[in-house]
Formats: C-alpha cells, structure tokens, sequence
DNA sequence: TAAACCCATAGCCAGCGAGTTATTGAATTG
DNA sequence: CAATTCAATAACTCGCTGGCTATGGGTTTA
C-alpha cells in the first residue's frame, strides 16, 4: 500500500478537490448539492471528487434520508505535514553532519 | 498569479519528482547525472523534472563547468505547512463558535 | 403510487503531462 | 582541433484524469 502523503499530494493537486474540501474546512457539514451550488462543476463532477477524497480519508460521510453530508477530517492531513518536517529534518541532520566535520577539523 | 501552495502541490503530486527532491533533502548537493542514475528514468526526463522543481522554487541550480548541481530549497516547503495549519485552524473556529453557542444556550 | 428530488455510477471525450528518442550547445579531454 | 561528455531542448506518443451527459437507485412529497 502507498505511504500516506502519497494519496494526500495526488488528491489535493486539483484545485477543484482542494476548493471543495477547503470548503468543508470553513463551512462544516455540507450536502452534495451545497457543495454542487459553488464548485461551478456538474453534481456528477462532485460527486466523483468526493469519492477521491473520501478514498484519501481527507473526508467523511454521513447518510440522512435522501441527502448526504460530507465533513472533512482534518487529522488526515498529519501525514503532509509530518513529510514536510522530515524533509527539513533531513537538511537540519546535515547540517549537523557539517558541523562536527568543521569541529574535527579544528582540533 | 497562484498562491504559493497550488503550485507547491501540483509540482510533488508527481511520484518521480518527489523522490528527486527527497533525494537532494537526504543528500545534499547532486549532479543531474547522479540524479538520473537513481531515478530509473532517462536523463531528458529528470532534467524536465528538475525544471518544474526550480520553478516552484523547491530548487537550486549551480553550474560548474559542464556539471549542474541542483540543491533542495527547503523554506519552499513553509507554504505547505502553512495551508495546512490554516485548514486546521477553520476547523478550531468553528469549534470555538460552537463552544460560544453551547455557553450562550447555557445561561 | 406517481412525480420530483438527491446523489452515485456508467460511459464517453478531450487535454494534460510524464515518458521516450533525437539533437544541440557548451565544456572538458586527448 | 577532434572526440567525448554533460545537460537542456525539441518533437512526439500515450495513458490518465477531470469534465460532460445519461441513467439508475433510493427517498420524500403530492
């Protein structure tokens, strides 16, 4: 299976899915036909966006009567942020490598 | 012009690319030949490659000779970060208005 | 129960982008 | 200066994906 910021860089590359979950992000719960009212796309255009998010477990959804409400989870977007760290982490140990070559060199 | 986390996003969606930057983040400096030695990829397409990352500013290009040595830009990644924290932080507000509701329905 | 509504799925199409090979320019080497 | 090497560009192919329309399944309303 993919490492977890695999699926989450591939799905919020389309500024439409971001918009949509940015969206849920600011608003909370949303049906599928609110969502639909503001991306400016098709309710089948939405719909697919939001099995692509919900498969990244970037959302949630919840069944009541003939609607469907998404909310988003925001936990899922750990794993961004913590490639994000370990990218830096990864300078600041050489950067550290760096300075104890400078220190032996001084001795 | 974008925001600064659209172009971020598109630029590491992309598997091959991500794991040239990884690689320049784990060790350092690299020539686009070293680079292309471990991508599996030819050497046009690493270098096609390259030049997304530095135009998202993700990278550094230094020419010595005929050798180009390309460096990870790490404070690139701060955009990222940031998007994140600020979908998380729509989130703490809406819990917070929520807190405010449950206190005002409480007197 | 017929009609209207909400959402998901199916099927199709067009554009984008990641890969290729071929080539060029520039720098080093013999 | 001829040959070689490094990297970028050009030109092309092809698969993926985001959009659409059409339809179906489930739910509420008249």
């Amino acid at each position: 299976m993919p490492l977890p910021h695999e699926i989450l860089f591939k799905t919020l590359a389309d500024p439409t899915r971001r918009a949509i979950f940015e969206r849920l992000c600011r608003e909370g719960d949303q049906t599928v036909g609110a969502l639909t009212a503001h991306a400016g796309i098709s309710q089948p255009a939405v719909s697919k966006h939001l099995g692509v998010l919900k498969r990244a477990g970037l959302v949630k959804d919840r069944h009541e009567g003939r609607l469907t409400h998404y909310r988003a989870e925001l936990g899922a977007l750990d794993p961004l942020v913590g490639w994000a760290k370990e990218m830096t982490g990864f300078w600041q140990n050489r950067f550290d490598d760096l300075e104890d070559l400078l220190k032996r060199m001084d001795q």
